[in-house]
DNA sequence: GTCACAGATCGACGATAGTCAATACGAGTG
DNA sequence: CACTCGTATTGACTATCGTCGATCTGTGAC
């Protein structure tokens, strides 16, 4: 066995609200957590970058170590944790494992951020707030 | 002085590239990735969808310690943490401390993963990748 | 000034993550 | 089969992170 994705894209779209779309219930936001996490790391994240660019293709690890100038373990660390973040998949082609995004799992990340038909930034104009009054009583 | 964000929501659409549009440089790479280890936590995305169901009135500590069950230093500690990656800003009311969405903050980190008239995912139909021969030579 | 309260900072602790060298695994080749 | 090559896994080390208790700072009230 290789790995149990912790979500897929559609998930990420269908299970998991908006973070501005009502408070995240403790399930949520550990699922949105887990693929920000896999995001939080300048490796991690060039490294998207470049199977991104690779297209459709797919990029394999050889073509990866040198720009990340990381060690081949370390990079295949990396790939792993963007396998379980569901961001990419891993696809073996003779002796070389090629990397490619996973379709529609950056847009349904990024829907988690700035959900389509949704103002992003409602401005009440005048706010409500009890400035002088006990917020919590 | 209080803290001096990584970014404006401003940068993140202005100066760091999207990260399906191009190799990212390490300088791009890091920026995105510091926005993204903000977000890489489940009680911060509570923290998060807390202030933002708060809407523009925000949401003071007092408010969300209880929410995500933990010691209001640690509260304190995760809104800093927001605050430097530039995602809410604090405002201060008598003696509350007001947290609020950046406008337009989110929007930008969601841009960098799926940006705006950019096609997600070019498929390509056939590929061109050299199965046979060596990807790197 | 003194007091009470909201929130930030400090210091410390355990847990987790990033990295590498060494090694194991798997696929093609001869 | 043995051999080579690309990649994954293991084990260890260090750095960073999340958390808390204790304390400090700043604000308003008396």
């Amino acid at each position: 066995m290789t790995v149990t994705p912790l979500l897929l894209a559609t998930d990420i779209a269908a299970c998991c609200s908006a973070v501005t779309a009502g408070v995240l219930d403790d399930a949520a936001a550990e699922r949105l957590a887990r693929v920000f996490k896999a995001l939080g790391d300048p490796s991690r994240v060039k490294l998207l970058s470049l199977i991104a660019a690779a297209g459709d293709d797919g990029a394999c690890v050889c073509d990866l170590v040198e720009p990340v100038r990381l060690s081949q373990p370390t990079v295949s660390h990396h790939m792993r944790q963007l396998v379980d973040a569901g961001l990419i998949t891993r696809e073996q082609r003779g002796k070389w494992a090629y990397y490619s995004l996973v379709d529609g799992a950056l847009a349904a990340v990024a829907g988690t951020l700035a959900p389509v038909g949704d103002p992003p930034h409602p401005r009440a104009g005048d706010r409500a707030s009890p400035v002088g009054g006990q917020p919590r009583g």
